[in-house]
DNA sequence: TTCCTTGCAAATCGTTTGCATAATG
DNA sequence: CATTATGCAAACGATTTGCAAGGAA
């Protein structure tokens, strides 16, 4: 339980609040490999999983197989661009009311839901690329 | 890209359009084999890929790393139990207006939203399991 | 006879884990 | 010294894929 200090999981932290576009595992790695030449990928791994498990971080799971970490912990909603598979953070109001819609018909209890969006990116929907 | 009958697509999709419980490839295949006993993983791989692909069946894919199959191709709502994992159909009103919610201030194309709820399901929550 | 499908096994991919060693408190 | 953390490699679970053989049109 009780924490102690390693450079290997400041650095993966400092590198995650660095960046604001959602980093896999991997991603990770392959940079702070930078610093810190023979950290591992199973490093890398058990301190994601370990900073996401202690709220430090949030581990986004949206589907692809790949999950994709953000050191932004606040409640926040993400969008998918369909074309380049990027990960963008939505500032939007709560839609926390559709748990009452779906509450409505519904035995049990609804504690919460998962939900994000997709279509094109800014980016490529203006076209500046092709 | 033209189709041919074959028997193992057809017992796939029948035993999915029996089924309301969204069940995992491996489930299929598991029942199945009890019909075609020499039907192989991949086969039912293949066809669950290629019926999701026509838009034949439904792939959920719910984060946890175990995609699941859904014969129901009309579009509703999921609720996943955390306590027994087990996943079922939510009927309620489309929230599709959290699409215009997002778009607010989104520089880009929203084209749809994955969304799905959790929390405690009935058979869980009356307790009639402890 | 064409070419879509299958069975089987090997391959991939992302992630986890066992273990001996190194570093922290 | 008691523990937690690391590097490395092997293990894993889900899904995909290559290939030769089988079946539908």
């Amino acid at each position: 339980m009780a924490l102690k200090y390693s450079k290997q999981r400041e650095m993966i932290k400092e590198f995650l609040m660095s960046r604001h576009d959602h980093p896999t595992a991997d991603i990770v790695y392959q940079n702070v490999r930078q610093q810190i030449p023979h950290i591992s990928l199973g490093t890398v791994y058990r301190n994601l999983t370990l900073l996401a498990d202690r709220g430090e971080i949030q581990r986004l799971r949206l589907g692809d197989g790949t999950d994709r970490f953000d050191a932004d912990t606040s409640p926040h909603y993400h969008f998918i661009c369909n074309e380049c598979s990027c990960v963008q953070d939505l500032s939007m109001d709560s839609i926390d009311g559709i748990l009452d819609t779906a509450r409505q018909h519904f035995d049990g209890q609804i504690t919460g839901h998962m939900t994000y969006f997709y279509g094109i990116c800014g980016n490529c929907a203006h076209g500046t690329d092709s």
